[in-house]
DNA sequence: CAGAATCCCTTGTGATACTG
DNA sequence: CAGTATCACAAGGGATTCTG
């Protein structure tokens, strides 16, 4: 890379510069939201995560998990009984990403119809090809 | 895909299971946000935005804005002239999504210190190897 | 000026199998 | 139960070159 050997990333740097890209590099993650969603309502354990999201392997299911943990948004909670229990948890600042969430989530319905007009009339126009998909 | 031949991509599936993500579909891009922040004062040109978005290729920068045309959120104009000029400006939607966006910056904002020291401590305290990088 | 086309590498993600 | 390890693959993105 052009950035050389700066000891910081092209990552970082674009986060630095943008700090609406740090969120979203933290959340824009296939499974990021879905998982804070699921855990709004309070400790939720790794098979109920594991069922309540459709589609979810376990192996995303994990690095996700540790990437929102690293990152303070999740706290993992052990029980040392048999069977194994793990209990995540949203933290405080977790809880507040969700709260600005729901703004988004406001804009998407809003305009979900409107959004999809204008994709199908781009298609028509500029893709005509992709009518018949 | 398990989703078999129902015409529907899993793409959309969790879009519509989660309209937050269908959002974040469409701004998670490297650099989608970007480009809505620069354009957020006024039309602005091709190259103007190729200058003003620090490492971001030529390849990218169409290829993003045909997306960001494609859902509405910026028009294209192509005045006909020699040399060409083309100029692209946010619409209303897109307006109402950088709003929307602000929230979200002022959450990064806020918790940017907090997060990267709980990453500094996720990193001690299971990824030492890291330390030195 | 504003792209389109091509090549290539990195990253993210899924499938599967194994374990304390 | 809650993971880890390995493989394999597709998409995202960068560098470069060509053009109306």
């Amino acid at each position: 890379m052009s950035q050389g050997n700066t000891g910081v990333t092209v990552q970082a740097v674009n986060a630095y510069a943008c700090p609406v890209r740090e969120v979203l590099d933290r959340v824009a993650g296939k499974w990021s939201v879905q998982i804070l969603v699921a855990a709004a309502q309070g400790p939720i354990r790794f098979t109920e995560l594991e069922r309540g999201i459709e589609g979810i392997s376990r192996r995303m299911l994990t690095l996700t998990l540790r990437n929102l943990e690293r990152d303070g948004l999740v706290t993992r909670t052990v029980h040392p009984t048999v069977p194994p229990k793990v209990e995540y948890e949203l933290t405080p600042v977790a809880h507040e990403l969700n709260d600005t969430l729901q703004q988004l989530t406001g804009w998407a319905e809003r305009n979900r119809v409107h959004i999809a007009e204008a994709r199908a009339a781009y298609d028509a126009e500029h893709r005509p090809e992709l009518l018949d998909a």
